[in-house]
DNA sequence: GCTGTGACCTGAACGC
DNA sequence: TGCGTTCAGGTCACAG
């Protein structure tokens, strides 16, 4: 499922394949894809059509493409399953398409949201005077923003009555973090899910942001080799999905830095896995 | 205001 | 073979 270096890969592609085009006509084959649109799938439509898209923006798992003769941008979500495709307009339909755009230009191919558990989708949004779609605004810079702030990260930390794999799922804390690299920078950083974050101090607190980062660099360095011309890829099957992990998904095998097995344990309807030898529990407090 | 929980959704994997 | 169940998880509405 696409977290932040795959939607960086899929930015990159769109800015290169898409940016500067008019848009032509906008085809919606399911409703859901434009849910976060109230005014409806027809008005998405006609907002978009004679417009040029502009240079494609990213803050954490959002992406946007601004219009660039309004204040206002196509809001982009991937949800879990979620792919933009730029495709030969004579492609064969995807099963899942969802969305079709077309440009009014002579290269000869389409942009398509294509979308199979439907958690994604596409939205119309006016901006604030810093160009982000109004309705993101409350979404935290993510960790390779050169404009997050390592600092105020930790003081909101510390304020937080809560755990440290909740804080950093939290997407107004720090975005563009999912279970996966939440699970491998815990791995990496010896923290177990569960440890209470008022207790962190500055050192804990910045070994943290640089296992998430240097995860999601990882990610991205071989992410970004793995799309062509006419592939916009996030694609959660093939390719870089491939990369290693230590921890997500690796339940009963080794643990790679001291063997023990790793454990899968529920958590907030989803998995968390962990070493139970490096990344002890934290002391019940009763 | 802050924190935690469940619904949404589809298809693969699994058990019987 | 076929049916039913479980699991995957990002976001948001809602409850406490």
């Amino acid at each position: 499922m696409p977290e932040l270096p795959e939607v960086e890969v899929v930015r990159r592609g769109l800015e290169r394949w898409v940016a500067g085009r008019v848009v032509a006509d906008v085809q919606v084959l399911h409703p859901r894809a434009v849910r976060r649109h109230i005014a409806g799938a027809e008005d998405f439509g006609a907002r978009l059509r004679e417009h040029r898209i502009g240079l494609v923006q990213r803050r954490g798992k959002y992406l946007w493409l601004p219009l660039a003769d309004n204040r206002s941008a196509v809001l982009a979500h991937l949800g879990m399953s979620g792919q933009l495709l730029v495709q030969p307009q004579d492609a064969p339909d995807e099963k899942h398409l969802r969305i079709r755009i077309g440009f009014d230009d002579d290269l000869g191919t389409e942009l398509r949201f294509v979308d199979q558990r439907t958690f994604g989708g596409l939205s119309l949004h006016g901006t604030t005077p810093d160009g982000l779609p109004d309705v993101i605004a409350h979404i935290a810079r993510d960790p390779l923003d050169p404009l997050f702030d390592d600092a105020a990260f930790h003081e909101a930390l510390r304020r937080r009555r809560t755990t440290v794999k909740r804080a950093l799922l939290d997407q107004s804390l720090i975005s563009g973090v999912g279970n996966i690299y939440a699970d491998e920078a815990l791995w990496r950083a010896r923290l177990h899910y569960e440890r209470p974050t008022t207790g962190f101090t500055r050192p804990r607190t910045a070994e943290l942001l640089g296992h998430v980062r240097d995860v999601m660099n990882a990610a991205l360095a071989v992410g970004g080799t793995s799309f062509d011309s006419l592939y916009v890829n996030v694609n959660g099957e093939s390719g870089y999905f491939d990369r290693s992990l230590d921890a997500y998904g690796r339940e009963g095998e080794p643990c790679r830095r001291c063997g023990t097995p790793m454990r899968r344990r529920p958590w907030m309807n989803r998995s968390s896995y962990f070493c139970p030898r490096c990344q002890r529990p934290p002391r019940v407090v009763s």
